[in-house]
DNA sequence: GGTCTTATGTGACTTACATCACAATTTACG
DNA sequence: CGTAAATTGTGATGTAAGTCACATAAGACC
């Protein structure tokens, strides 16, 4: 399947749109090809694109005075990606963006986003449902951090997204939900 | 400062409306008062409406098993509140939203919101900007819930919401931090 | 296919915070 | 204004998870 079906079949799950609409919103878009490790986003860029994930798989992440890494989120196909704080604050990135394994995506840029959002009004629906769907993802994330223990954590997990279990490296799954590898070892071991 | 114009000089700080546009999104609104302690929102609730806080203070809190409270946020003038993943997602409460001082909301429901958005579009872009805003302050949260210690995380919070701390007792900002109250009491006694 | 690098597992020890219980202080209400 | 309720403070104790160090296994690269 090629880009343009992915992309279509994306937004078409939450708005309708003619052959032309869409034309004029798949010509914002960049086609760019990553390796594995290659970064998207480094610490301090300018930020001023956001990431659709056609395949392999992104992670946003934070690293501390130590060095220390911390895993805000994976993205993998169909998953968009990007420093949002730094693309919606119009400040240099905090986070870095780059690639867990070789990864083709679609770019576009905040000025060509609101461009088409305001040409389009179905656009502008969509980009409203997508983003009040990733707070509310945030949201119940940010509850599941706060409320349930480090087993409930990662069963969750494990249950809602196992692909991503065979897809990235276990001490990075750990860094994402926020404990050190030997626990999530321990915990792996301990449910089977 | 009545209710319109402090609607009015939120909106205005994104976008530009001719005062017909603006009086045709006000219309939009339900003006409410509630008492300290008066729940909007209900655990199992259907969410339609999502409410814009005037004057007074919101808390947005889930009940686990145990029924310990964990708040997710709290709403103050100009902040909004609802419990988003229902709203957005169409399910029932999971969360309760409920006033910690008497106060005065203007409410939206997600249809005429969505109508307006359509018809005006730069309603549309303060919608975007607003969700961007309010997304990109979760991540921030989540980061910092995940890489700074306790102290911090509260040393940060008193600095950038110092009204807070007149305005809600303690044990429930040691809630929205994810800590004990005893814990929050010792942090608070030994940064003085 | 061998070697180097990366990932994972495990045991022992440390620690930040929760919990519990009780006391003191502050706030709210009649 | 007095009393009851709510909030906050404090000491002692327990525990889940982090850290450290080392070993083993798996993967990548030449």
């Amino acid at each position: 399947m090629d880009a343009r079906q992915i992309l279509k079949d994306h937004i078409t799950k939450s708005v309708e749109l003619t052959d032309a609409q869409f034309d004029g919103f798949y010509a914002c878009f960049k086609h760019e090809s990553f390796k594995k490790g290659q970064m998207l986003i480094r610490e301090g860029d300018a930020v001023t694109r956001e990431y659709f994930v056609l395949s392999g798989c992104l992670k946003t992440y934070f690293l501390n005075d130590e060095l220390r890494m911390t895993i805000l989120q994976f993205a993998m196909p169909t998953w968009w990606a990007s420093d949002y704080d730094a693309l919606y604050n119009r400040h240099p990135a905090a986070v870095i963006v780059d690639c867990v394994a070789n990864a083709e995506v679609l770019s576009i840029s905040t000025d060509d986003r609101e461009r088409i959002c305001h040409e389009i009004e179905a656009i502008g629906h969509f980009f409203r449902w997508r983003t009040n769907r990733g707070y509310a993802a945030s949201q119940r994330r940010l509850l599941s951090l706060m409320t349930n223990d480090t087993r409930k954590r990662y069963e969750d997990l494990l249950e809602q997204y196992p692909t991503l279990f065979q897809l990235v490296p276990k001490h990075l799954i750990a860094s994402y939900l926020g404990v050190s590898r030997e626990t999530l070892s321990r915990l792996y071991h301990s449910s089977r």
